[in-house]
DNA sequence: CTAGGAAATATCCTATAGGATCTGAATATC
DNA sequence: GATATTCAGATCCTATAGGATATTTCCTAG
């Protein structure tokens, strides 16, 4: 037997690492819904820890924009956006996503722009089980994410990657109260994003980007009444 | 006597954000050098207070990008950048402030409009006192930063102007490293920038921005060698 | 019934303590 | 001399305790 490749380190994580994913995983499934108080010691007394590793966490999350805190009186979930606050993160995806379209059209490589082909036509048939309404929409949101992380991630530049992330996770966290989406369009959408990107056409990358997300906008917009 | 306005409140900060802010500057002034490790206990005992809220602090500073945490070993300040991080840092910037150099030339009232010709003109005159080498070069480069800054909120949407007061924090890390800057060539182009926003010409401000930061960061590469 | 004040309770924030893990120096081995 | 092992001390991480502050509840006066 040849030397055996180094053993995985085993764990290189702290309880506090585990506590800002749980409490993220809870801001993601609205089990802490927008705008709710977060009481640090009662969610300690949940997960069973300390509040130490608690509020570290909640001070990572505070940085991240998805707590806010209020000094002496504690963290809240930060609230859902307001129209404004909508239409400037809907801007900023136009500035963000429509480079990470061109770029991803100058740079991509083979596999990767073969995977957001796929990917743009996987939106299609989400559900696997022939479900209907909001199983199928979540299914759906969720590939819709994927499509726009891996067109961030071929973008290749970390930091644009990570900007988008973070607008992104905002996003998700407004799931619940978008209307269903036109998965018909937005397939037809994501084809017409990543057949420019595999062709390597990077105005044609952003234009189909910067329709896609300001078509996305105002099918959003009925959530703001 | 009409009713009284209400009093400020007296105090809304707590020890973990003055903490935040001290080691913000511990890194920004480079007291914290890049690659740094960053001892808690040691640090607790020089700001003279527990390791509680520094290890807060330093929770935030994480998600900020400004420190790195190595599980069970502790934190240190982020390494200087690559040269490919750096261009990618530039790439963002193209991105953010080309958008926003455009969007404030859109939106700026005309009051912001000369207060961003004023500031484009005042970085000619940074040395308030005849100094000469690394203290106008500081001085060149806390205006250089307002005038970006100022830009920044002058485009409107608080996204775009937190995401590029990210870049700058990480750019401001490395001012030591920069060659002096050409104050005549950047108060030119800056100067440009800023006749294309009062101007209201979009295009002209995004372009003027672009040739400025490509100009700038041809400037700053020979810091790489 | 409403408003204001006081008291009780809950929560937040920070310091301290202690166990787990890491780091660096000293020592042993080849 | 180079490398591996051991060990002591330092550091990191988390739990706990206690004081400060905020929030809620209760009571009283108008």
């Amino acid at each position: 037997m040849a030397s055996p490749s180094p053993l995985p380190r085993l764990r290189r994580s702290t309880l506090g690492d585990d506590v800002y994913e749980t409490i993220t995983a809870l801001i993601m499934e609205h089990t802490l819904a927008p705008g709710d108080r977060i009481n640090i010691d009662a969610l300690a007394r949940q997960l069973e820890v300390s509040a130490t590793p608690v509020r570290e966490a909640l001070a990572r999350l505070e940085s991240d924009g998805l707590v806010r805190k209020r000094a002496l009186a504690g963290y809240a979930v930060s609230p859902l956006l307001t129209r404004a606050e909508f239409m400037e993160m809907f801007d900023m995806r136009l500035v963000l996503e429509g480079a990470a379209a061109r770029w991803a059209a100058a740079r991509a490589g083979t596999d990767t722009k073969q995977q957001i082909l796929r990917e743009a036509t996987d939106i299609v048939a989400p559900a696997p089980e022939g479900a209907d309404g909001w199983p199928a929409h979540a299914a759906f949101t969720k590939l819709d994410a994927q499509f726009h992380q891996l067109i961030a991630g071929a973008a290749g530049n970390p930091l644009l990657r990570d900007g988008i992330a973070r607008l992104h996770a905002h996003l998700h966290i407004h799931r619940l109260y978008f209307p269903f989406a036109q998965m018909g369009t937005t397939a037809q959408e994501h084809q017409r994003i990543a057949l420019a990107i595999e062709a390597g056409d990077e105005q044609q990358a952003e234009t189909a980007m910067h329709d896609h997300l300001n078509r996305a906008r105002e099918r959003h917009l009925a959530a703001f009444g």
